[in-house]
DNA sequence: CTTTGTGAATATTTTCACAGCT
DNA sequence: AGCTGTGAAAATATTCACAAAG
């Protein structure tokens, strides 16, 4: 029994956004060498990703854009719906719930929450939001399993035990505070500052801008540059 | 000359983080041991990664919180302040510019820019609100450097276009659209659904539950499981 | 002729383990 | 006594290069 690096499954996520593009285009098959420089990896690593999980193409051909869509669906799970409870219903939190492209992938918004009596009862895109306290009773009773935190950071805490109490198994923490969770929760950081510190070592390193071993065409985001010491 | 590996930046920025905590704490000295159970590294990963930019430790004692920070905002470059233009006042715009921790690392946000005209002239956190048109003229003069794109999915390319023109060398695009911009410029995705597919692997992944190969503790964002085909 | 799937080779990253400094 | 900095080893990841398939 292999170990499956994360990276092939940062990068399965990665190929499904541009097979998505490519479907929207009406292009239905795609090479190794085409998903690979549209994604900013080798041909070879996208064949060697899929043998992880079993054998998917076509030798002399390529792949079948809406069968390889539907595989790395299945396998990263979002083939099947996952329900969410956001917690915050203030700029972020709205910003959030408007965001399209998480309905795409088969998420979905189940309940909103804040703690500010202001908001309680108030409707964001179709959606009631609810007092906090009764988060983790809702979650539990509508078995919702991801819950993203968009509150003041000095809230955060809180916010996560309550999702915890209510039987989340992965948090998304949209704020700068770090908090903590029990084993079993999985916990993901989203913190723009982090992203902009990264960027910035290859914006300002010492003269020598960082000109990349690889390619990562689209998105620009694993790059690597010359030691400046 | 030797590279830099991108994992090294990466985690800079993490134990940057960690460092500020333990200052606010008043912790003064920290081992590698320390620094790297709370950020979820190897002690020995800790210490090569320091050695990529110098020697900055005390055998016996560990580091200096306030020297090891200033070292690695040097390094990062954040010690210096960096100018932010903000396009798009919405939602998820106001969240942005009211996020604490961008001024904290010295990002400042040096202008927003909207096309709606009911937002043009508007004044979010002391900051008023332009024209978007108006956008490259601005950062050029200001010398912005730093693009945030915070406007829905289909004006995103346009908004990088104008952010390109005004001579901007990093852009984080917020929006689950994919922009293409030249080469020269450093674009960033943060894409939530990314992170949720990501996420979800772990979660549903046919039976056997992710038991990552190293724990990665306060962000659980690095795990590894086995394969299941 | 094209493109996959994959052994073997390479390259990179992480970890161990310990000499050497304070 | 305690902890860094670092060679050397181990573990991982990436890429090459080619046989086999359509």
């Amino acid at each position: 029994m292999n170990d499956i690096p994360e990276g092939v499954i940062e990068r399965l996520s990665t190929y499904l956004n541009c097979l998505i593009k490519f479907q929207q285009n009406g292009i239905e098959t795609v090479s190794s060498e085409r998903l690979g420089s549209s994604s900013g990896v080798n041909p070879a690593e996208v064949r060697r990703d899929f043998t992880y999980f079993g054998t998917f193409g076509k030798k002399g051909v390529g792949y079948d854009v809406e069968t390889l869509i539907q595989h790395i669906q299945r396998i990263l799970g979002s083939d099947e719906p996952h329900k969410i409870a956001l917690v915050g219903a203030g700029n972020l939190g709205s910003a959030i719930a408007s965001y399209e492209g998480l309905l795409q992938h088969g998420f979905h918004i189940a309940a909103i929450f804040d703690k500010d009596p202001g908001k309680i009862g108030e409707n964001i895109r179709h959606l009631e939001v609810f007092d906090i306290k009764d988060l983790p009773q809702i979650t539990k009773s509508t078995n919702i399993e991801i819950g993203i935190i968009a509150v003041p950071p000095t809230s955060a805490q809180e916010a996560a035990n309550l999702l915890v109490e209510g039987g989340v198994s992965v948090i998304l923490n949209y704020t700068p505070a770090l908090i903590s969770v029990p084993a079993g929760v999985q916990l993901h950081n989203t913190d723009p500052v982090q992203q902009l510190l990264h960027t910035l070592y290859y914006l300002s390193s010492t003269g020598d801008k960082g000109l990349p071993r690889k390619k990562r065409i689209p998105d620009g985001s694993k790059n690597r540059i010359k030691a400046t010491h």
